[in-house]
DNA sequence: TTCATTTCTTGTCATAGGTCAAGTGGTACT
DNA sequence: AGTACCACTTGACCTATGACAAGAAATGAA
């Protein structure tokens, strides 16, 4: 099993060798399609993906229909909706590939097992789940102090290839502004 | 020991009344004077605390050195610096009472034995953060899609306790926009 | 009680970004 | 080749909210 990025992601000082193959031998390969979506609003998440090569991002439905960009997964990340996923309800958000997708994935009933077997891999979750946290606040503080145009030059040093790959809407609307503003923006600041 | 209010905080169903008994044994009663700081940017968060009475907000500087609260804490909520707790980084934000609080403390050594030996207690743990990560999320969200004025009747409905109690100018950071902003939005609402 | 300080309100004016609508270029299907 | 549909750009105008400044009202300390 080519599983070098995986002992990547689980990389933890509390996990041992042993237990870091136990848990890569326990994901699967999986591809998507453009287009196609890894999870639906409604949907109960039974799996998380690990992102080996693609693009993905979620989205919600505002009031009026549109929807709104909430992330982009790029390569090495974890593709997860942790709310449905680990409170077992209906997801609000969906998850959709934005590219060809190559993904390892592993079912929440492994997950348990190894979550209450390896202390290590509880403290990694734990990790993992802080640090996203941290990451989802530091989005909403960045939306009060930061202009559109920080935002977007933020946006572009953290996630250089969601801005080259991804449709400037799911930009625009990840950013809080309107797809006009976006371009006008990106004109502003390529001319340099 | 009066612990209804643990009772009601640690509630799952994998936890037996034997384990709440051995977690609430575990926290000690504590008091805060208004304006105490419970957490200053820059240390390394050893607990967390239950809010039995009193109000608590948290909160970071910005680059003007402006402050911005980043989230209000009231009655029967978990008090915490998460990414300072479990990663045992140094605190990027604040987490200071408001009021005169009266709050439960327990230790992260005590809070890690409880997690890695209670099966049911890491569960909670994992759902009541898979909680607050779906509330930051919604946050920046309604930052997106939600006029000011949208915002703060959302508040007002979900926390009435907050805009009745704190000052003005945190409410104002807290939903993004000045304190001028606030003060014209709360004559508009108010007057019906 | 007085003075100082902070909190909140209100006014005027400025601006980032929204709205709506038209236009261009690309891609896919028939 | 023609048509339909996206994705993106650009223009003209509008609006919510910010910036700044001056009061008023409340709070707290001496």
């Amino acid at each position: 099993m080519d599983d070098g990025l995986l002992l990547q992601v689980y990389e933890h000082p509390l996990l041992s060798q042993e237990e870091l193959k136990a848990i890569c031998s326990l994901h699967k390969k999986v591809h998507f399609q453009r287009g196609n979506f890894m999870l639906k609003e409604g949907q109960v998440a039974g799996e998380y993906l690990i992102l080996e090569e693609g693009l993905v991002r979620s989205f919600v439905h505002d009031y009026n229909g549109n929807d709104i960009t909430t992330n982009f997964f790029s390569e090495n990340e974890i593709v997860i909706e942790v709310s449905s996923l680990f409170q077992r309800i209906p997801s609000k958000e969906n998850i959709q590939a934005l590219t060809d997708c190559i993904c390892w994935k592993i079912d929440f009933g492994d997950f348990q097992n190894l979550y209450h077997s390896i202390t290590g891999f509880s403290e990694w979750g734990r990790a993992w789940m802080s640090q996203s946290l941290f990451e989802s606040k530091q989005r909403a503080v960045s939306m009060i102090t930061d202009s559109a145009t920080e935002r977007y030059l933020k946006l572009l040093e953290e996630k250089p290839s969601v801005v080259q790959n991804a449709p400037l809407k799911h930009i625009a609307s990840y950013l809080g502004i309107t797809d006009s503003s976006l371009s006008r923006i990106r004109k502003e600041t390529t001319r340099s």
